[in-house]
DNA sequence: TAGATTGTTAATCGATTAACAATC
DNA sequence: TAGATTGTTAATCGATTAACAATC
């Protein structure tokens, strides 16, 4: 596995190759050339053996690349061997899709806890789990493996729990609050920003109106 | 407004300067200069000057930008103005926390009804919305104004209910299923995958272990 | 006016694409 | 072997940053 610098626009495209993989996978394709591959993605075959160069050279010339390995070797990259643990924090509307996506599983990512501070919501049973008390956030990730918190919680609420989870020693966040979540301690953040897609959607859908109304 | 071709780059970044002036509006400040917005959101000042004048020059030599305005014109460039009206296809988990999600009205876009094929969903309440019976839904747009469609389906229907909602006339589809829908007709689609988030977020968690445990 | 900061051009940097020798 | 396709270098394209004249 290279060291060398790898950039984010790389980073971002591997659950892309992986997703197309694991869908050819299931077809029973296996094997597929860089051409193949490009034109059922639209990108080019060049950027994606470029792409996959950056981390070892998995095909073979004159054949192309054998789906599996592809496969197994990006989620590798990927880091799914580690089989990540996750909690939810928040066990509102968001919480409850996210504790009931079958994907992140079968991405070997699983949920072994959820919390909420409202006493309403604790002992509530949501995808076989049920809802622990904040008070006890210690003491679960003192005595179990917990890797990523997910933040399902109001805007307010997030920089203080995020603080909170990171100094337990929790290794990654995924924040669902519309903010940049920023922490100086080593853990590693992806912001969700649901609001931000669907904003783009709307410049583009603008973007269309105007165009149209343009070309009268 | 400019046409000069806006590069997606600069696109993505909008709904985050937006987000920043908000939150200055409600801080009540209400003049900033490039510098002091690059140091904030962690881009250079030089970026954000050239992104902003892709669009027009809101600002004023040495003043800076006035917040409320230039959120405005922010606002007006992302299509704000449209208030697009939006349906849910799909009541479930995702499609309940998409639906409660109020930062969406706050932009400017309502949830006019939610749908679903399940027999035992129709009927049921969701944020003040009954769910309605799937064979509603061309009847539904034929008098009332949508513009976009949140698909959050199941995988398997996710193709054909995009072609349904395409030749109803709808503008824009939103889709949370792990795909990247494509569609013939001129309707503008915005995918969002979360698992792509998560192994993104994996991937920059494993390589911190690989590092970790190399420089032992 | 002097100071500040924009708008914009030019320079740099990085990412994508093209091309082709290596090789299966 | 001949054909195909990779891995990789070089060329191109686009995005970011730096610099500064314009001007409030």
């Amino acid at each position: 596995m290279d060291d060398k610098k790898v950039s984010m626009a790389v980073v971002k495209r591997l659950p892309r190759y992986y997703r197309y993989l694991t869908d050819l996978l299931k077809l029973e394709v296996n094997r597929i050339s860089s051409k193949e591959l490009s034109e059922k993605m639209g990108i080019t075959a060049s950027q994606i053996r470029q792409d996959l160069n950056c981390f070892g050279g998995f095909g073979q010339q004159g054949y192309g690349y054998n789906v599996e390995i592809l496969q197994r070797e990006i989620g590798k990259i990927l880091g799914m061997q580690n089989k990540f643990k996750a909690i939810i924090i928040g066990a509102g509307n968001m919480g409850n899709a996210i504790a009931n996506y079958s994907l992140f599983a079968e991405r070997g990512y699983s949920i072994v806890a959820i919390f909420d501070n409202n006493t309403e919501k604790v002992g509530k049973i949501i995808n076989n789990l049920a809802v622990l008390d904040m008070n006890e956030l210690e003491n679960y990730i003192k005595n179990n493996r917990v890797d990523i918190a997910i933040l399902t919680v109001p805007f307010q609420y997030t920089s203080q729990i995020a603080e909170r989870v990171a100094s337990l020693g929790i290794k990654g966040i995924w924040n669902f609050s519309p903010m940049d979540l920023r922490l100086s301690h080593e853990v590693k953040i992806e912001n969700v920003h649901l609001s931000d897609s669907l904003m783009v959607l709307g410049y583009r859908m603008n973007k269309k109106i105007e165009e149209d109304k343009a070309s009268l």
